[in-house]
DNA sequence: GGGAAACGGTTGCACCGTCAACTATCAGGT
DNA sequence: ACCTGATAGTTGACGGTGCAACCGTTTCCC
């Protein structure tokens, strides 16, 4: 009754530790940072970003939940909080009215301008800026797979977000 | 005023992305398994795991905040938990009257056993198994790096845990 | 020895997030 | 039209975590 071979996936189970606290360490620089220098969290900040990236500057709660990762009623709540310093609104859908959408307001975007950078920074300074351009490449493939494997990977989810450094202008439809 | 080419920063920047994300979906996943089979959190598991491995079964409060990453009072919050079930036990240290020893119980080590094998599973079923020994030694080296560059790289928290996966016997001092 | 500072741990409070229950709306079948 | 079930979102109760303030202990140094 030995199981599987302990030396062998202690390595393996290493890796794991590893990648919590790579999480938690840098998210904790990255959080610590942000909140500092605009109080926002990382939540709060990445719904600004992919609010700023969407068609309309605006998405449906559902679907934010589903970009962040987060529960429903975690939607709700991060959205409450924006809402509440007027970065963000809430508007019903004329099509269908159980809709609500999450819309960037004008000092939304006004704050991403200048979050923006910041975030890019640090997540460059604590964690992408230790590695080369090629670990990155391979550091993303792996962790693809981990997540195709649990049937999490999602075009949308993971390709987008930062692209276009200026959205402000041409938004328009398209 | 263009700054750091957006394109490339693009990449590093989904590349923490898809960290977060595997932490998130990975972590849950796990909890969730650990949770229905013994009623144990992820924290609460390693808990018990690294008291295990310690010289006496034991660890104090501090070392045992340190090594799981949490703040004191998170260390405080977790060993009330797992004591409240009988499965740690506080013992006032005689040397120094300030120090608290989180003490593995008889009942604590004899669920170990049992959860243990479940953990190691969920591991490699989840995260590990998605991936072969040489992606993970890789995947581990840039962790590493990530982690030294935010001074966070200790090996007594990093190398540890899982070896040996009987240490039911012959813990004596050594 | 006595006071100040450092240390280890716990507690009060607040924040963030989840789950389960709920409301409201929409879609389908009869 | 109506009832049923699915869907989108919110709410209340709760759990886990951090921070800051706190207590008791030890250490340092005069």
């Amino acid at each position: 009754m030995e199981g599987s071979s302990p030396g062998l996936s202690a390595e393996r189970f290493h890796a794991w530790l590893n990648l919590l606290q790579t999480y938690s360490v840098v998210s904790g620089r990255i959080e610590a940072e942000l909140d500092a220098a605009h109080g926002l969290s990382l939540a709060e900040h990445e719904v600004l970003i992919r609010l700023a990236q969407a068609e309309g500057t605006r998405l449906r709660m559902y679907d934010l939940a589903d970009l962040l990762l987060l529960s429903k009623s975690g939607a709700t709540r991060v959205v409450d909080r924006l809402e509440k310093r007027g970065l963000v609104e809430r508007v019903v859908s004329t099509d269908d009215r159980r809709v609500v959408y999450a819309a960037l307001t004008r000092s939304g975007a006004a704050l991403l301008v200048k979050t923006r950078p910041l975030l890019h920074d640090s997540v460059e300074r604590f964690f992408s800026g230790h590695l080369s351009d090629d670990e990155v490449a391979r550091l993303r493939a792996v962790l693809r797979r981990v997540l195709e494997g649990n049937d999490a990977w999602a075009e949308h989810r993971c390709a987008p977000a930062l692209e276009g450094a200026a959205p402000q202008s041409a938004r328009r439809s398209g």
